[in-house]
DNA sequence: GATCGATTATGAAACAGTTTCGGATGCGTC
DNA sequence: GACGCATCCGAAACTGTTTCATAATCGATC
């Protein structure tokens, strides 16, 4: 249990020049600076409130937080993290890296100043490098929903290729030869899991990929407005999308039922879920699913864990299932030229399907 | 600056009981315990770490904090809160008061113990009297998104009236005459509001209110699915509905869409918005809309500016604008009997209009 | 009825982190 | 050389919390 007086004692400092390192006060000498903090990461030095361990994690956003292009992973991601912190009686603060880190200040210094015992990071594309400097320096952390090659990076993730494979391989059963790839533009695992679900599911059927079906675009939800004309626009238009992000997908459907586009008669559609959703559109959405929820239960649950029994060496490399759900955005490619069934009767049938889960 | 040794001097106490009062220990008799939480009220007393004081608000929820069912409110409202922390350098932190308080601490005890200087309160309809003993308490809290009598509770709120208002007199303009209202079965100030804009705008056109167009159901989205069936199945159904909650309002446009009913050929519908949603659906919904993301940033601004200047008697009873916008929802009613434009057609022409913001 | 034991309530002291004040040192300038 | 200023750091003072000891009270048992 190393204290401020402890580590100084055997720095032959004083309390006051480790707390002001801790604290980040400018007055002190580089040299004295660098020998602190390699000191406080050796020996694990943890923050006291008085004499009580202070039992605070943080979530911590490279930017701003929860912001709302993020659509409905966040506040279910922290709902779970809530409930997560439950049994070790840790509490919640939120934090923005950029905005609060002051650049000549390490990592662990800035948690340490705000006073947490260990962190859970959203990973986006720009702040990869930032994760794996945090791993480096020890600070209990966890990452959410990535994945790192780096062994001293924790992360806790949702496996989508399985789900996103059989969402293919289920579009290629009903009959569609030519499904579009609606891709953000900037890779997170997540999304190079999905498409890999993509490709080989059509190698597996014998497809050849079509390059021209494939589009990257910033995530958002203009980029499914963007995704459909371009699709259907094609020489030889798709009869099915796979879109692989939420917002996307809501901008794809909402965009078809301008167009007057019938899904899932005119053109099926697949997207990503982060919570309930796919069950407040109509049709009901055909999409792969994970638990942003259970996601932050694990992350906080591990790490307030980890952090209460003072194992330093302890990793999480876990990755948890997710789901492919039927429900009423796919059916078999429209029959060229037919229209059967009036639109507003065969839109009734379609939805009354149910949902049928299937594992991935 | 009174400190845990300034107060145990005056009431002749050490310091160790009035640390043991402020952390709900156990063995500390009722009578040392009610002097020395008086005393702490009367002198203001705010905790330190160390020498420094601590600069943490929360965000506090009666039970489940940031609950999926409350749709974009919550993360707006969670992105405005972090932004209007930013000028004061105060760091947010979340707490559920159900979990964490302890029923035999008060909660300026429980508040200090979770050491934060200020709270952000969300109300529903059964905490009502948490917070106005809170408020009671004099520690230092705003309300967001109610309004209250007592003049003790501090509260930042949107106005919905007027754009209730005026939402229901644009159905009136545009000619419908049986326009039914979706209510939350337990009322909160903002959907008295907007019930009250229902009725005022009625009676103002001389229309007789008629009491079985009005329902109540519990909030959320299957609420909404029965509204639309339940008012359409009237011996004389409704050409249009207000729903004053977002999530009923995507539930009435949903279970239309599965009913193949046309809005707003068929029904008009003016909905509730807190972020962007209005936008994300098809046809784009005509809306009184509320910034969930500025009445954050406005009661964290409040709140830590009266905590860092100390005034301890400062009020907020303040009201912000809503919007009412009129998007592709509402239309005339239709002519009894006629379809004039095939379905397709019509809808890809009525949402080319550009919204029109119309100020309340 | 007396005694032993357990529980309760409290204070002194030790300990946790931070800041204030002042001293020492070094550097530049007149 | 003297003065001024900035840098760096320690002693001391101050903050809150916990541990340990102590005194008082209550209850049960012999």
């Amino acid at each position: 249990m190393p204290s401020v007086r402890a580590i100084a004692k055997q720095l032959n400092l004083s309390p006051a020049t480790v707390s002001r390192v801790l604290n980040n006060h400018p007055d002190v000498e580089d040299a004295t600076r660098e020998r602190v903090l390699t000191r406080i990461n050796e020996v694990g030095y943890v923050p006291r409130f008085g004499r009580k361990l202070t039992n605070v994690i943080a979530l911590a956003y490279p930017d701003e937080p929860v912001r709302n292009e993020y659509g409905s992973f966040e506040p279910a991601l922290l709902s779970g993290i809530m409930r997560g912190l439950g049994e070790h009686h840790f509490d919640l603060k939120l934090l923005s890296i950029r905005r609060d880190k002051s650049p000549d200040e390490s990592y662990t210094q800035f948690f340490m100043r705000k006073g947490i015992r260990g962190v859970v990071l959203r990973c986006f594309r720009h702040n990869r490098a930032m994760i794996t400097n945090i791993a480096a320096e020890k600070f209990p952390s966890i990452v959410i929903a990535e994945r790192f090659e780096e062994p001293e990076v924790n992360f806790l993730r949702a496996d989508s290729y399985p789900s996103s494979r059989r969402a293919v391989e289920h579009l290629i059963a009903l009959g569609h030869r030519r499904i579009g790839l609606a891709m953000h533009n900037v890779a997170d695992s997540d999304h190079a899991d999905r498409r890999r679900g993509y490709t080989d599911a059509l190698a597996a059927a014998g497809l050849t990929l079509d390059p021209s079906l494939v589009m990257e675009l910033p995530s958002g939800f203009s980029a499914g407005e963007q995704v459909l004309d371009a699709m259907l626009g094609l020489p030889e238009p798709v009869t099915a999308i796979f879109a692989t992000n939420p917002m996307t997908t809501l901008g794809i459907m909402r965009r078809a039922q301008e167009r007057g586009i019938l899904v899932p008669r005119d053109l099926s559609l697949v997207g990503v879920d982060d919570s309930d959703v796919r069950l407040h559109v109509w049709p009901r959405l055909s999409a792969v699913t994970q638990d942003a929820s259970a996601l932050g239960l694990e992350a906080a649950h591990w790490l307030t864990t980890v952090i209460a029994s003072g194992n330093r060496d302890a990793a999480c490399r876990r990755t948890i299932a997710t789901t492919f759900e039927v429900n009423g955005t796919t059916a078999p490619p429209a029959a060229k030229g037919g229209r059967v069934v009036a639109p507003a009767m065969q839109r009734a049938e379609q939805d009354t399907q149910v949902p049928q889960a299937v594992e991935a």
